[in-house]
DNA sequence: AATGAATGAGGTTTCATTCAT
DNA sequence: AATGAATGAAACCTCATTCAT
């Protein structure tokens, strides 16, 4: 054999498009979307900025691309809670599996969570946000107390406080995370009690 | 009596720059920061591009003066927490300021909630970091467990969630506010209670 | 006695025009005329753009004044030059207190030349070419050997390039500037005997 | 044969970039650097202004890429002239070459002597500025009596002149050119024989 | 004698996007 | 599967200038 073509070249044969989508994603949450120009997504990927223009439509393709390639663990999640009964477990097994979810596609939760401007009117804003309330709703019931309402979307709200603002707080990730999630759970639990769970 | 200048340009005089700030701040929260250009807010003021820049230097000049404007509360809020005994009694009153500077200067704190991917390197950036940070450290100290520092930061950001995010929580937005402060307060009293305090 | 106006300003009152012409000139000769900005040299006096507009009409005037102001001595050596035989010493005469002129107001003959490009199309660029065509004239006359009117240009330009372009050759400028000052003597000494001068 | 696209497009396909250039030199040289827009390059080719960025980064990479594909042939000079011996024929043929450069790039030439003070700060300024130099050691060693250096520099800017500053000296331009260069010729010639040559 | 506020024109640069090849 | 060349729109910003006070 002794084809021609190096390596590298052959490689990347065929997955260009997950490689836009990578650098892409990583320069979005490093900069923020607005900030983040095809021609510097370009040059990282040492193609041309047409050639991103064979593989998506426009800019905010690649950003929907890489939202529906990355979230489908979490409209699992909206699934499986969706079709379990609402005991106190199922909760916490919620936020855990919610925290879980997090972690591994941190990268695009937390351009989520700091564009929000951006995101709002994208294509993707609003579903994003009806996820996330559909997960509220599993977690409380909507006739409960406000305050217990409150004390769950707190708890979702401190999950992705743990993601990206409390890298100051502790030494240890993994310990943080712990701690992150305890206190999730814990939300949880107290709105679980108030609002007359077992 | 009865001038020949018109009665709107009378009473612009002087205050442009507040003007400016207005609008701007507007714009900022609605549609972001890079989103707004700087031909918005001159059109929506009916003044030339040109005028913005006789008041401010560069367009994050503007935000910087805004923020340096509607900022100073929390700045005192911190000098005040500072000499305060560090009590449960000092922290919820804390936390109870807090909110209400949070409403006092609603869009201020959305705009920086909903654009932190931008604010991050602007020059404010930093330093609203820093006083979010000193606020968590006189709320609960240092050293204390882990778990009860993420309980701080944790009521901290509920505030915040609190204004912006759970717009579609409850009917009320009194009693939305309400809930929202007990459950800060409930996360600190616990975190003091955790941290030994009596 | 015991006024309450400060020195400086006192000692400022009346000769702003004056200021102004400094410190443009000065700007003008080290950025050139088209980057130095009015902002720039308001900046520096501490007034404000519009103060230089009560003292002069156009960016262009002041430019216009400084070359009037300082270019008297010129015009006088040219007069002077008219009415002397033409003689191989008047003509090292000329030369002698050209050079002395150029040293005089050394910022306005260095930023004459380096901006010619700009100068050209100025109201005292013809005026400037003018001139040194005249001093050219009584050195060499018209009918002499082309060869001669080279010289008698190069001696002039020589003076030029001596006040700006040798900065870097020898180390004592007084030495430097009765070198350029003998070159150029001996050129037009040298077109004189070729002309047929006695 | 007898495409349909029309003769101009093709004939331009691949050159534009040489067309900028051309054109830009053109400008450049007619009214300065500061006062020729890119709107009025673009105009003049009847591209955009964003194809003119297609093609070079900043306006100032336009004149940096003239300047490097016109100065090779100086380059070229200094590096022959430094591989002969100092005689006198070495320095007489430098000048001859020299001249005859000027004269190939007119354009360049002139636009940077009318424009120092702007060519100073663009990077191409200390470039310049050295291979001149490098150029007036070649002709005379820096050892020399101050007024022999003074008298090559002298050769070299009579040459300059020669070519942008005594149009209006002498009918034929070809003879002025020969007059110019005997000049030149001359003033290195002395220089010599002052440095102690044979 | 000078300021404060503003303008209109225009500057350089960047961006997302297109399309023939 | 990707490039080279280009565009149209718009961005931020600067400038010389004006004028009422």
């Amino acid at each position: 054999m002794g084809g021609t073509m190096d390596d590298t070249r052959q490689r990347r044969r065929g997955d260009t498009r997950r490689r836009i989508q990578d650098v892409a994603l990583e320069l979005f949450a490093e900069q923020g979307y607005e900030k983040t120009s095809l021609r510097e997504i370009a040059e990282r990927l040492d193609v041309t900025k047409a050639a991103l223009y064979y593989h998506f439509k426009t800019k905010e393709e690649i950003l929907v691309s890489i939202f529906e390639d990355l979230t489908q663990p979490i409209e699992d999640l909206v699934e499986w809670g969706r079709r379990q009964p609402h005991t106190l477990e199922t909760k916490q097994e919620i936020v855990r599996r919610y925290a879980d979810t997090l972690t591994q596609a941190a990268p695009l939760f937390r351009f989520m969570h700091e564009n929000q401007a951006t995101v709002r009117d994208l294509r993707i804003g609003e579903s994003f946000k009806a996820r996330i309330h559909t997960l509220r709703e599993i977690i409380v019931d909507p006739d409960a107390d406000l305050i217990d309402q409150v004390r769950c979307a707190s708890a979702i709200y401190t999950l992705h406080a743990g993601m990206f603002l409390l890298q100051d707080v502790g030494d240890d990730p993994e310990e943080r995370n712990k701690a992150v999630l305890e206190v999730a759970t814990d939300l949880v639990t107290q709105a679980h009690r108030g609002a007359g769970g077992s």
